[in-house]
DNA sequence: TTTATACATTGACAAGTATCTATATAGGTG
DNA sequence: CACCTATATAGATACTTGTCAATGTATAAA
């Protein structure tokens, strides 16, 4: 997993919109096309990007293309943002393995 | 807090990998110069972007600036991109408010 | 097989970004 | 004060990116 590509993949608004639409939600190309003020070619380049970082994955069907988001990628980001936070002072007196 | 712009200060490998070095430990500038092959104004020029989003703060120290991690901001990054996973299934039987 | 629809690719271009050198600023020291 | 050190800013430039119009490809329907 490329996690600066991941980054790089949401670093642009309209792409990181598409990304909110995505939430727990399969769409279409051409959903996604209706949603946004771009045209298709530019639709087809953002689903790219966010596609070979992996946080979204395709799935031909038929003619349709269905997109999704891919939940292992983005919480192996998450890890990895939580890993660069302070680690948290243990709070159970004792009894835990920490 | 804008999470596009917080990606895209991650979205270059250079300031990851300062961003990485930050981790649980504060460093001044030209601690930072001395581990990455660059020159001290492109390390401003990241350091810059790092700060605009927020994900790392700076504090004047007489001549030295030092930088850390601001673990609020990338607390806040975790949970808008955990809302993007899929609900989990809770496993409580019931027992739980869920 | 022709036609229509959904999506991808190409090529062009304007805008943005990372990098450098040179220079400025600001804080400490003698 | 003058000088040194740490950092920031300005200007220039090569590279990357987001966008579009035009075109290609693949699947389904008639």
């Amino acid at each position: 997993m490329d996690i600066v590509a991941c980054f790089k993949a949401l670093s642009d608004d309209t792409r990181y919109k598409i990304f909110l639409k995505l939430k727990s939600k399969e769409f279409c190309a051409c959903d996604l096309l209706e949603s946004f003020d771009i045209t298709q070619p530019t639709l087809s380049f953002h689903m790219r990007k966010l596609m070979e970082c992996g946080l979204v994955v395709g799935k031909k069907d038929g003619i349709w293309m269905r997109y999704r988001i891919n939940d292992a990628v983005v919480k192996q980001v998450i890890e990895q943002l939580e890993e660069t936070l302070a680690p948290v002072e243990c709070l159970c007196e004792g009894k835990c393995a920490q």
